[in-house]
DNA sequence: GTCTATATTCCGATAGAC
DNA sequence: GTCTATCGGAATATAGAC
């Protein structure tokens, strides 16, 4: 059913987690997705057409399996929630590990390119107020100022290992066992005020 | 005294921190440092070879101005030195940016560049090594493990909380008190031990 | 060591047939 | 809509004089 244009973003997809939004070069994507070079610039117009549009396609994606989960068996408590939502970018699956990639390249980019600062200033802070949510379902009556702090906390750590298991300096297990352990340490604090 | 390669290295800091790695073009940077093209590959071999060395060149700073501090009147007590050591690095200067900035571009450019990934790891390390160290001298007797665990969420935080700052989505004021906020929450977790 | 050419490679983009 | 073939520009890298 995917469509030629789709089957080209998730050619994309797969480019970028390998070379990086910079390292895309149109042929080798045209080779991954299995179609000629002509073809993606008349689907996506230009090279810059293919990377707006998968990135589009990349954050879609992200929201999907973030929520992806409820076969109605288990009900989590908050805080496996919590670190549920947390954790789940920290996985070495194909999908992830593009997102992640492309998320990363999405922030780099943005310290030299203003046109990239304003829609990812807008996810970053859905995101924040996301984990908030989250940590305040762990510990209700939190000062909500509180709860944002350590919610900017966790997802800055969150994107700062995630660099590093990406860039090879970390092991998954062990970025993901750092993770927890500052969820414990943020909690203990919020539960100490 | 500045030697011609070292006046390349600096001029390459001050490019990247401007372009990024990515946007780094051998014939900008020889306009930068007022060299011809061939003098770079003369003196670097090639591209990468700037590159490497560059971030050698950008850790070795960091290090310096990290240490330049002995005036010798008020000896800080190790909690300070910490503290002092980790919000050095989110100041908004023209050399903590520039260095900030081109760590970041070699950590986003690490991910998908098998060469840059030794090097950068090692200098992690050593940067890790650094702050248990310091975190050691608050807490003496804290078992290496869970200083090291420590250290490695607050440098990989600091990473998060620098690359915000810098993309935008962050003042360096809030990111400062964030970044006082996970020192300490990190003792106080390290205490609980 | 440093420069002025210039070679070379790579890559985005288009023309035109089917 | 899709392909083959190719152009043209840009960027890396080298040759050779000084």
């Amino acid at each position: 059913m995917a469509s030629r244009s789709t089957q080209i973003l998730e050619a994309a997809a797969r480019v970028i987690a390998r070379r990086g939004v910079r390292g895309l070069r149109v042929e080798e994507l045209a080779a991954e997705a299995g179609v000629s070079t002509a073809l993606i610039y008349y689907h996506f117009k230009d090279r810059t057409g293919v990377l707006r549009q998968t990135l589009a396609f990349i954050s879609d994606r992200a929201e999907r399996y973030t929520t992806d989960r409820d076969p109605d068996d288990s009900p989590l408590t908050p805080r496996q929630e919590l670190e549920e939502s947390l954790l789940l970018e920290l996985q070495d699956t194909a999908q992830v590990r593009e997102n992640s990639a492309a998320w990363g390249e999405l922030r780099a980019s943005a310290v030299f390119d203003e046109v990239l600062r304003e829609d990812l200033a807008r996810a970053t802070l859905d995101w924040i107020q996301e984990v908030a949510a989250l940590l305040g379902r762990v510990l209700p009556m939190t000062p909500a100022s509180l709860l944002a702090a350590a919610a900017e906390r966790l997802t800055a750590l969150l994107e700062g290992l995630s660099m590093r298991w990406l860039s090879g300096g970390t092991g998954i297990g062990h970025a993901r066992d750092l993770m927890r352990g500052a969820i414990d340490a943020e909690l203990a604090g919020l539960r100490q005020n």
